[in-house]
DNA sequence: CGGTTACATGAAACCGGTTACAGCGAGATG
DNA sequence: CATCTCGCTGTAACCGGTTTCATGTAACCG
C-alpha cells in the first residue's frame, strides 16, 4: 500500500506538501499540486483513514444508534429502511460515513448498555443519529454533554449539541380527522400509540384538537389506546365496536394498527368504508397493498434521514443544535375513507 | 481523554504491558493485571481504534455493501431489515462493526461505481457483505482478489477469498408446487422473477422440476416472466388470466409479485383460493396481512445475516472461503391456498 | 538597495497504540 | 556454583498521516 511519504518521495516533495495537496489545495503551488494529484492516481494512493483520524480526531464517520431488541421499536420503525437510505445518501454526499450501533444484542457482561457510547469514543465518531430507543438514554445525555453531537428521530431531545426530527404529528392528526368530517363522518373514534410515546401522544393532541375544532363532542369511549402493532390495533378496534354506539369512522394513529383493525372489522360482519372508515397514519408499504386501500397521513420518510444527516453535520461543523425539525404530514387518499355510495 | 502511557504511567508500568493487557492477557503477571485493569475502569481508559488499526493493520469493521439505487434490488430486498439486524447481532457477539457501504449515490464524478471499494481500503475493513446489487462486479471480484473476505447474498461469487449466501429457492419452489398439487390443484402456473437473477432462475427450475416429478404436463403459456415487484405480478396475473385454459393454482415466485397478482384476481371477478390458490416465496410481512392470508415458502431470514456474519469473520480468521450456505426453506400455509370448499 | 511581505515548502514532533527484541531475576539443573 | 530456562517486563521503533514552526525565495516598496 503506497502511502504519503513514498508518494512525496516520487513526486521530489516532502509529505507536509502532499497532505497539503488532499486537505488544503489551495496553499499550495499549482504546478506541484497537480504533479501530486497525477501521481496519487498512477500509483493508486489513498490516504489512510486510521492515521488521519488518529491525528485529527475526527473520524468522518457518524454512529447510527438503533435498537436491536425485538421488543422495542427501535429496529421495526416504520420506515427504518428509508430513514436509512435518506441518512446514508445524505451523510455521503457530505462526505461522512455511517457505523451501525445497536444498544442490545451485545454479548459483554454488566454494563452491556453502554456498549455503543464506548463505541463512539473508541472509533472517534463525529456524531451520533439514534432512531427511537424509548427513552432519551442517559448515556446518550452525557454523550451529548461530552460534546458529542446528536439527532434523535421521534424523541425530543435537549442540549446544546443535540437536536431532534420528527413529523408534524399533531398537524397530520387534524389533517385525518378533518378529511373524515368532510366525507360526512361525524362518531370519529381514534386508536392511539402508547401515551408514552411522543408520536403517539401528538397524535392523540391532534384528534382532540380538530375535533373540538370541528365542534364534535369528545367522548372518552371513544378514544383507545393500542401499541403501535397490528395485534394492539386489533384489540382496540374490538373494543370500540362492543361500544354502546359504533363510530362511523375511526383515525388509528398507525398504519400496522389500521391493518388490525381492518381485519377486527371484518371479523365483526362489518364493511370498510360502507359502515366505518378508517385513516391511518405513516404510509408503510402495506397501506396501499391492503384492500380497499389505506387512507393515510404520510410521513416524509426520506425526509428524516435527511433532515438527520444535516444537523448533524452542522453540529459537527461547530454549529450550535439547530431547533427541531418538524416535517409535514399529507394526507394520502385511498379506499377505506371513500364516501359510502 | 486517557491514554495508554498515562495510565502505563498510572500504574507503574510501561505502555507495552498495558498493551499486552487488552491483548494478550496470559502472557502478562495476574497481580499486574488486575491492577491494570482495575485502574483503567477507574479512569475509564478505553483503547482508541484508529491507533490500534493503525499499528495493526485490522479494523475489526465489515463493510455492508447494499445498493441505494431505487430502481435496482439492493435496498429493498425482501428482507433487508431482518437481514441487518441477524449480521449486526452476530458481528457485535464477534466484535466487529458494521459499515454501511452503498454502491451508488456517492456525488464523486468519474469513478463512482469504486467508491465502497476505496472506502474498504481507506479504512481497512477486514470484510465485506455484499446484498446482490445485481452482477458480481467487477470491483468486487478485484477486492476479493486482493484478499478482502467477501460474502454475497443471494448472488453467487467465486474466488478464494469469498462465498456466498442463499436460500434454497428450488427446493422451496417444489415445496409451494408439491403443496398445490397435495390440496388438489393440477392447472398449476407460475409467475417467476427476472430469469438473470439467481432466485427467479432457481425458483423456476425447482417449479419445472416438480411438476414433472408429479407427471404434470410442462405448458409454456403456464409460465410468466415477472420483476418481482407488484406491478410485475399484476400484469403477469393478467397474462395468465387471459390464455385459454385458466389456471386453477399459481406458485408466484416472489411476496410481492403475489399480492400484485392476487389484486389481479380481485379485478378480473374471481376468488382466491375458490377459482385460483397462490403460493407466494419469501413470507414477507404482507403476506399475512393481506386477505385471505397468502401462503408463502418462508426463507430464514435472521439466518442470512448470521450465516454471513460467520462466513465473513471465519474468512478473516484465516480460513479459506467455506463453501456457499444454502438455507433451507419452509412452506407457511395460509387462506390463499385452502381447498375450495 | 535594504527591508518587508507573501508564498511555498521542509523538518520534525506528534497522534496512541503494537510488537520485536533485549534484559532481568528467580528457580531449576548439572 | 555456574548456567540454563522461564516468566515477566521495558525500550524503542513503527504504523501513516497532520501540523507547527522555521526557512528560503521572489516580489514589492520607499
Amino acid at each position: 500500500m503506497a502511502t504519503i511519504r513514498e508518494l512525496a518521495r516520487l513526486c521530489g516533495v516532502s509529505p507536509a506538501t502532499v497532505s497539503r495537496v488532499f486537505n488544503n489545495p489551495e496553499v499550495v503551488n499549482a504546478k506541484t499540486r497537480e504533479q501530486v494529484l497525477r501521481t496519487a492516481r498512477q500509483i493508486g494512493y489513498l490516504p489512510n483513514e486510521s492515521a488521519r483520524t488518529l491525528a485529527t480526531k475526527k473520524s468522518f464517520m457518524v454512529g447510527l444508534v438503533w435498537d436491536t431488541d425485538h421488543r422495542r421499536p427501535g429496529w421495526r420503525h416504520p420506515f427504518f429502511q428509508e430513514i436509512l437510505i435518506g441518512l446514508k445518501t445524505a451523510l455521503s454526499g457530505r462526505e461522512y460515513h455511517l457505523l451501525m450501533l445497536a444498544t442490545s444484542g451485545d454479548t459483554s457482561g454488566e454494563r452491556t448498555e453502554d456498549a455503543y457510547v464506548r463505541a463512539v469514543r473508541r472509533h472517534n465518531l463525529d456524531g451520533v443519529v439514534m432512531i427511537d430507543s424509548g427513552t432519551w438514554d442517559p448515556s446518550l445525555r452525557r454523550l451529548s454533554e461530552s460534546g458529542v453531537p446528536c439527532v434523535s428521530l421521534d424523541r425530543p431531545v435537549e442540549g446544546s449539541r443535540a437536536t431532534y426530527v420528527t413529523s408534524d404529528n399533531a398537524g397530520g392528526a387534524r389533517l385525518a380527522v378533518r378529511h373524515l368530517h368532510e366525507r360526512g363522518r361525524r362518531a370519529i373514534a381514534t386508536i392511539t400509540g402508547p401515551a408514552h410515546t411522543r408520536p403517539g401522544a401528538e397524535r392523540l393532541r391532534g384528534y382532540q384538537d380538530e375535533m373540538s375544532r370541528l365542534g364534535l363532542p369528545h367522548r372518552p369511549e371513544f378514544v383507545v389506546e393500542g401499541d403501535f402493532y397490528l395485534s394492539g390495533g386489533h384489540a382496540a378496534m374490538r373494543r370500540l365496536l362492543e361500544a354502546d354506539e359504533r363510530p362511523d369512522a375511526v383515525f388509528v394513529a398507525g398504519d400496522e394498527m389500521a391493518v388490525g383493525a381492518l381485519r377486527a372489522i371484518g371479523e365483526a360482519g362489518l364493511k370498510v368504508p360502507e359502515d366505518i372508515a378508517l385513516v391511518g397514519f405513516d404510509d408503510i408499504e402495506v397501506a396501499a397493498l391492503v384492500p380497499p386501500g389505506l387512507t393515510t397521513v404520510a410521513q416524509d420518510k426520506a425526509g428524516f434521514g435527511t433532515a438527520a444527516a444535516e444537523a448533524v453535520v452542522s453540529m459537527i461543523n461547530g454549529a450550535d443544535a439547530p431547533p427541531p425539525r418538524i416535517l409535514p404530514t399529507t394526507l394520502v387518499v385511498r379506499g377505506s375513507s371513500t364516501p359510502p355510495l
